[in-house]
DNA sequence: GACGTCAAGTTGACAACGTCAATCTGCCGC
DNA sequence: GCGGCAGATTGACGTTGTCAACTTGACGTC
C-alpha cells in the first residue's frame, strides 16, 4: 500500500535528480503525499529505505544477466554475454549501481541488507564459470576465477560512473565487451599457465602445447 | 599557516575514525583550534576541503606506482609491479581511495579538482603500457589499454572497500597479482586476437601460430 | 605616532536534514 | 457503545553546511 507508494517516489526521484544526494526523506514523503514521519512506519530508516529501493532493481539485474547467460550457445559465449549484460545494466542505471555496489562499506556489526544481493551476483558470475572449468578451459576454483573477473566488471562500471571525463571510447557496446574478453581470456591465460592444462580433456591438451609456447614471453607476468 | 593545519586536522579525522561522515567542517575546525567559518578563508567549502585533502595523499600515490614501474627489469614486470603497487595503495588507504576514486560524479560544469589527477594516474598506466606495444606484445593505443586494464585494478580496490565479507583469499598480495597478471594476459591476448602480432618485431611473430592454435577456441570470446 | 586599509577570525543565525516523543484519527472486534 | 490499536501528524531536537555582519590585529603611509 503506501510502502509501495513511498517505495515508488523514491525511485523516481533518483531517475529524476540523477543524483542521490535528492533522496531524502523530506522530499519522498512530501511525493508520496504525507508527512515525514510517515515512512518510519514502513522504514526502520533511510538507509532501509535506500536497500528497499536497491532490491527491486537489483532483481531485474539478476534477470538480465541470467537471462543473457542461458541465451548463449556455449558456456565461453554465456559468460562473455552474462558479463557484458552486467556491465550493461549498471551503466543503464548509475544512480541505483552506486547506491547498491559503491555506498559506504558497513560497520562491523551493522546488519547489510545488500550483501546478500551482492553475494547473489557473485554466486552468477561463478554459475557461469562453473561449466568452462568443466570443459578444462578455466582452471581453478569457479567462485575465486568470478571474484577476480567481476574486478573487470565492476571496475569498469565504477570507474565509468564516477569518472565520466575519462577518454572513454565512443563504441562503448565494443569496450564493454573488450573488458569481458580481457577477463576470460586472461583468466583463461593465468589458469594454464598456473595449473596447465586438465589432462582429462582432450580438447584442453591438444592446446597445452602451443599456449605454453605463446605464453613462453609472458612467464613472469 | 593555518590551510595546513586545517588539511592535517582532517587527515587526522579521517585516519581515526576511518569513516568520511567524520569528516565535518564543526570537527575538522574544533580540532584545529577555530571556530567553523574560518575553514572558509581558506577553501571555498566542504568538496574544496575534500579535494585538497585528497591532492595530498594523490601525489603519494603517484610516487609509489612510479617507483615500483621503474624499479623492474623489464616492461612486462613493470606493468605488473605498477598495477600490484597501485592496488596495494588503494587496499593500505581505503578512505583517501573512497574519496578520490569513488565519489560523486561531477555535474557538468561543475569544477572538478581531482579530475586531472586521475587523468595522471590513467597516464602513469598508458606510460607503463607504451613499451610493451613498442615491444610487439600487446597491440592498440596505450591509452586505450590502459584504460581497460585499470578496470580491473580499481575494480579490484573499489569491491574489497565496499564489500569486505566477500569471499577474498588470504594471501592478498596474490590475488592482486593475480588480477594485474589477469588485465596483462588478457590485453596481450585480446591484442593478438584483434590485430595479429606485429610483423616488424621477430619474437613476436614467432610465437604468432602457437597462440593462434590455442586461442582459436576462444575465437568467439 | 595617528590613521586608513585589509586580511583573518568570530558571532549569530538560517535552512535542510535525520530522527523521535507525544498526540491525534479512524477503523475493527467485542 | 466502547476499548484497543495501527497509522498518520505535530512539534521539536541536534547536527550539518553555509553565509552576512561584526570584530580584531597587523601593516604601510603621512
Amino acid at each position: 500500500m503506501l510502502r509501495e507508494e513511498i517505495l515508488r517516489a523514491a525511485e523516481a526521484l533518483l531517475d529524476e535528480a540523477g543524483d542521490e544526494s535528492a533522496l531524502t526523506l523530506r522530499a519522498v514523503a512530501a511525493r508520496t503525499g504525507v508527512t515525514t514521519p510517515a515512512v518510519y512506519r514502513h522504514f526502520a530508516d533511510k538507509s532501509a529505505l535506500i536497500a528497499a529501493v536497491c532490491m527491486r532493481v537489483w532483481e531485474s539485474l539478476g534477470t538480465a544477466v541470467r537471462e543473457a547467460i542461458e541465451a548463449a550457445d556455449d558456456p565461453f559465449q554465456g559468460l562473455r554475454h552474462g558479463a557484458v549484460a552486467y556491465m550493461r545494466f549498471g551503466i543503464d542505471h548509475p544512480v541505483h549501481y552506486r547506491l547498491l555496489m559503491m555506498g559506504r562499506p558497513p560497520r562491523p556489526g551493522e546488519p547489510h541488507p545488500e550483501r546478500e544481493a551482492a553475494m547473489a551476483c557473485l554466486e552468477y558470475m561463478a554459475g557461469a564459470i562453473r561449466p568452462c572449468v568443466e570443459m578444462g578451459v578455466l582452471r581453478g576454483d569457479p567462485q575465486h576465477i568470478a571474484l577476480r573477473s567481476i574486478t573487470a566488471m565492476h571496475g569498469c562500471i565504477a570507474l565509468a560512473i564516477a569518472h565520466p571525463y575519462f577518454p572513454w571510447p565512443e563504441d562503448a557496446e565494443q569496450f564493454l565487451d573488450e573488458v569481458a574478453r580481457m577477463a576470460g581470456l586472461g583468466s583463461a591465460a593465468l589458469g594454464w599457465l598456473t595449473s596447465g592444462p586438465r589432462r582429462d580433456v582432450p580438447s584442453a591438451e591438444a592446446y597445452a602445447a602451443s599456449f605454453q609456447a605463446w605464453a613462453g614471453q609472458f612467464q613472469g607476468s
